[in-house]
RNA sequence: GCGCCUGUAGCUCAAUUGGAUAGAGCGCUUGGCUACGGACCAGGAGGUUCUGGGUUCAACUCCUAGCAGGCGCACCA
């Protein structure tokens, strides 16, 4: 039930019927005709741009134009109240309050699918998020990126597509050599105790490698562990164990679940790197070459090499791209291309990948493979999501890889706790660089928005706990003979941009719409609330302790809507705080 | 040198996928609690949307040339 897309489609009936009758005249696209939100002063509820994008095709100027469509519109609808035409040539359309009357009625014969958009066509989609490397537990900057999938991921479901969450994990290459190498030198340290040498770049110097040992040597008694080349293969598979064992519960923590673990080895050890190099080597897409040295490098150490290079370059990339190293393994982005050839194989529709803004630089190289491998330009879309600058005693906090020095997802999760991460790290767009002020975000008060949408919901609880009624339960009511006031309709007008909001947060993969969407709703709410403090007719619960059908469902309307907005930002909705 | 992201009120950010007089919070300031929970509300001040061109009936939004900040740029992942 989206009121801009009913309104839309009547203004296109009404189009195509003035057009038979030669009193307009179409253009072949009607794509820019839209039915949006009138700014608040102009007191009308919907407005169309109609007049404006169709005024060149017919010769006449906006206003006449307007004024001609006006007429027909009217004509055919019970419910406007007013319908008027605006400067530049905006139709603004205002509707009676009955039409609210309707609308209301409609939210509660089916709540539970409010703001669904139900004309899209069903997709199955695949999001690959977080995908943090298996050497370790996960750190602030992976959570950001993980909420966000996470949330998209939930946005869809909502909208009835098909959704996998998937986890790609890089246990292949020199990271996981040095890795397992770490974890070794920290059981040697426990059972032999040589120092762990703290001073090599090269390995993981984290404390949480001591437990990783130690619950390795704990549970495998067997294992004899004084050469590490017998025992390497072993030792890799159980080190990459102990750390998707730590993510799996940071992810948990931050209620993020993934529906499958996809293993960049296996990908490896099942010759699907070879198959789609073949394939694109028949498709002329891979080549053996040199790249050259970027102009205004200053790197000395430049070795040029021949190699076995993507042709990313056909694709827009600036420079081909190596796929194999010259110890004759694979590089990382070989066997994502695999990856992704085989995301394609398993026939989604749609691939969403979530990186992080160190990961930018890579976007091109992976969506140019794509392309080769589907011919679609638009079968993959990389979301972004930006840094995030933790700010703790108002200064900004610092992360190094150094021991000690950097902050977890547990850190974050036991100093502020899941719904208040969740919400903060999505209240801003994924394109901008976040400030994560750890003393305002605990802090329970209107500095933090969380607690301001919660405490709206928690009201409106408050008010059926009263009545002894049951907010999560359905609602029957025989007449709707009601009419709502102008405070309510307010109200119930940001309802009816609900819709509109999940659908843009839907196409533009940009869930930050929603946090915000709710903000502005408890804001509204708040303020109706209040008024009943000087006016006892704005209360919910009349002198005779009862409440009116009218309000009745019109709370229910609102807490439908904040309900499954933070169910959908995946916090709870608590009815005492 | 190149690529990506960002630039909007003193600060942190929105802006209905190109719409009308650019909106919130914080901060500043003036008011409202014997309550359906004040974790709230009402009012005020605060803007050349980084700059210059262009496209459009309409530009914070798109194109282009700059400026500033961030991130990245080999066989790492």
């Amino acid at each position: 039930m989206n009121i801009f897309d009913q309104y839309l489609n009547k203004i296109k009936n009404v189009l195509l019927d003035l057009s038979k009758n030669g009193n307009i005249v179409l253009p072949e696209i009607m794509d820019g005709i839209t039915t949006e939100i009138p700014p608040a002063h102009f007191k009308s509820d919907i407005s169309t741009n109609v007049a404006m994008v169709l005024s060149k095709a017919n010769n006449k100027s906006p206003l006449d134009l307007a004024n001609i469509l006006v007429k027909a519109i009217k004509e055919k609808d019970e419910l406007i109240d007013n319908i008027s035409v605006v400067k530049p040539g905006f139709i603004n359309i205002k509707f009676k309050p009955i039409f609210w009357t309707m609308f209301v009625k409609e939210i509660i014969k089916n709540s539970d699918n409010y703001g669904i958009n139900t004309n899209e066509k069903k997709q199955k989609y695949l999001i690959e998020f977080v995908s943090a490397n298996p050497t370790g537990p996960l750190h602030v900057g992976h959570s950001r990126g993980a909420i966000l999938g996470d949330v998209i991921a939930n946005i869809l479901l909502f909208n009835k597509h098909k959704v996998s969450r998937e986890y790609y994990v890089n246990d292949y290459g020199n990271q996981i050599i040095n890795f397992t190498k770490s974890v070794y030198l920290r059981i040697r340290e426990i059972l032999f105790k040589e120092p762990f040498p703290l001073d090599n770049e090269n390995l993981y110097p984290g404390d949480y490698l001591i437990s990783f040992a130690e619950n390795i040597i704990k549970f495998n008694k067997e294992i004899d562990f004084n050469n590490f080349d017998e025992i390497s293969e072993k030792l890799t598979t159980l080190s990459i164990d102990e750390s998707l064992k730590l993510i799996k519960k940071n992810l948990k923590s931050l209620g993020v679940n993934h529906d499958n673990f996809f293993s960049e080895k296996k990908l490896v050890s099942d010759n699907e790197v070879e198959k789609v190099i073949d394939f694109l080597k028949k498709k002329n897409f891979v080549y053996k070459g040199k790249i050259k040295k970027p102009e205004g490098d200053n790197n000395e150490n430049w070795v040029e090499r021949e190699q076995l290079l993507f042709k990313s370059t056909d694709f827009g990339d600036d420079k081909d791209r190596a796929l194999q190293k010259t110890d004759g393994t694979w590089t990382y982005f070989a066997s994502d291309v695999a990856y992704h050839k085989n995301k394609l194989d398993r026939k989604f529709d749609q691939l969403i990948n979530i990186l992080g803004a160190d990961h930018a630089g890579y976007i091109k190289r992976i969506s140019s493979s794509v392309e080769a491998l589907s011919n679609s330009r638009e079968k993959l879309t990389c979301k972004v999501s930006q840094l995030v600058k933790l700010i703790k005693d108002k200064k900004p906090f610092k992360m190094s890889k150094r021991k000690g020095d950097y902050i977890t997802v547990d850190d974050l999760i036991n100093e502020v706790g899941k719904d208040a991460t969740r919400f903060i790290m999505l209240n801003r767009s994924s394109d901008v660089e976040l400030d994560f002020d750890f003393d305002s975000v605990v802090e329970k008060s209107k500095d933090n928005p969380l607690y301001y949408v919660q405490y709206s919901y928690a009201r409106i609880s408050s008010v059926f706990r009263h009545l002894k009624k049951d907010l999560k339960s359905d609602i029957k009511i025989d007449k709707y003979d009601f009419r709502y006031s102008e405070d309510e309709i307010t109200i119930l007008k940001k309802i009816s941009e609900w819709p509109k909001c999940i659908d843009i947060s839907s196409k533009k993969l940009e869930p930050h719409r929603i946090p915000t969407f709710l903000y502005e709703l408890a804001s509204l709410f708040h303020s109706y609330w209040n008024l009943g403090k000087e006016n006892p007719d704005k209360r919910f619960i009349n002198e005779q302790k009862k409440i009116t059908n009218a309000k009745l469902i019109f709370l229910k309307s609102i807490s439908t809507v904040i309900k499954s907005g933070m169910d959908l930002v995946g916090v709870s909705t608590p009815e005492k705080m």
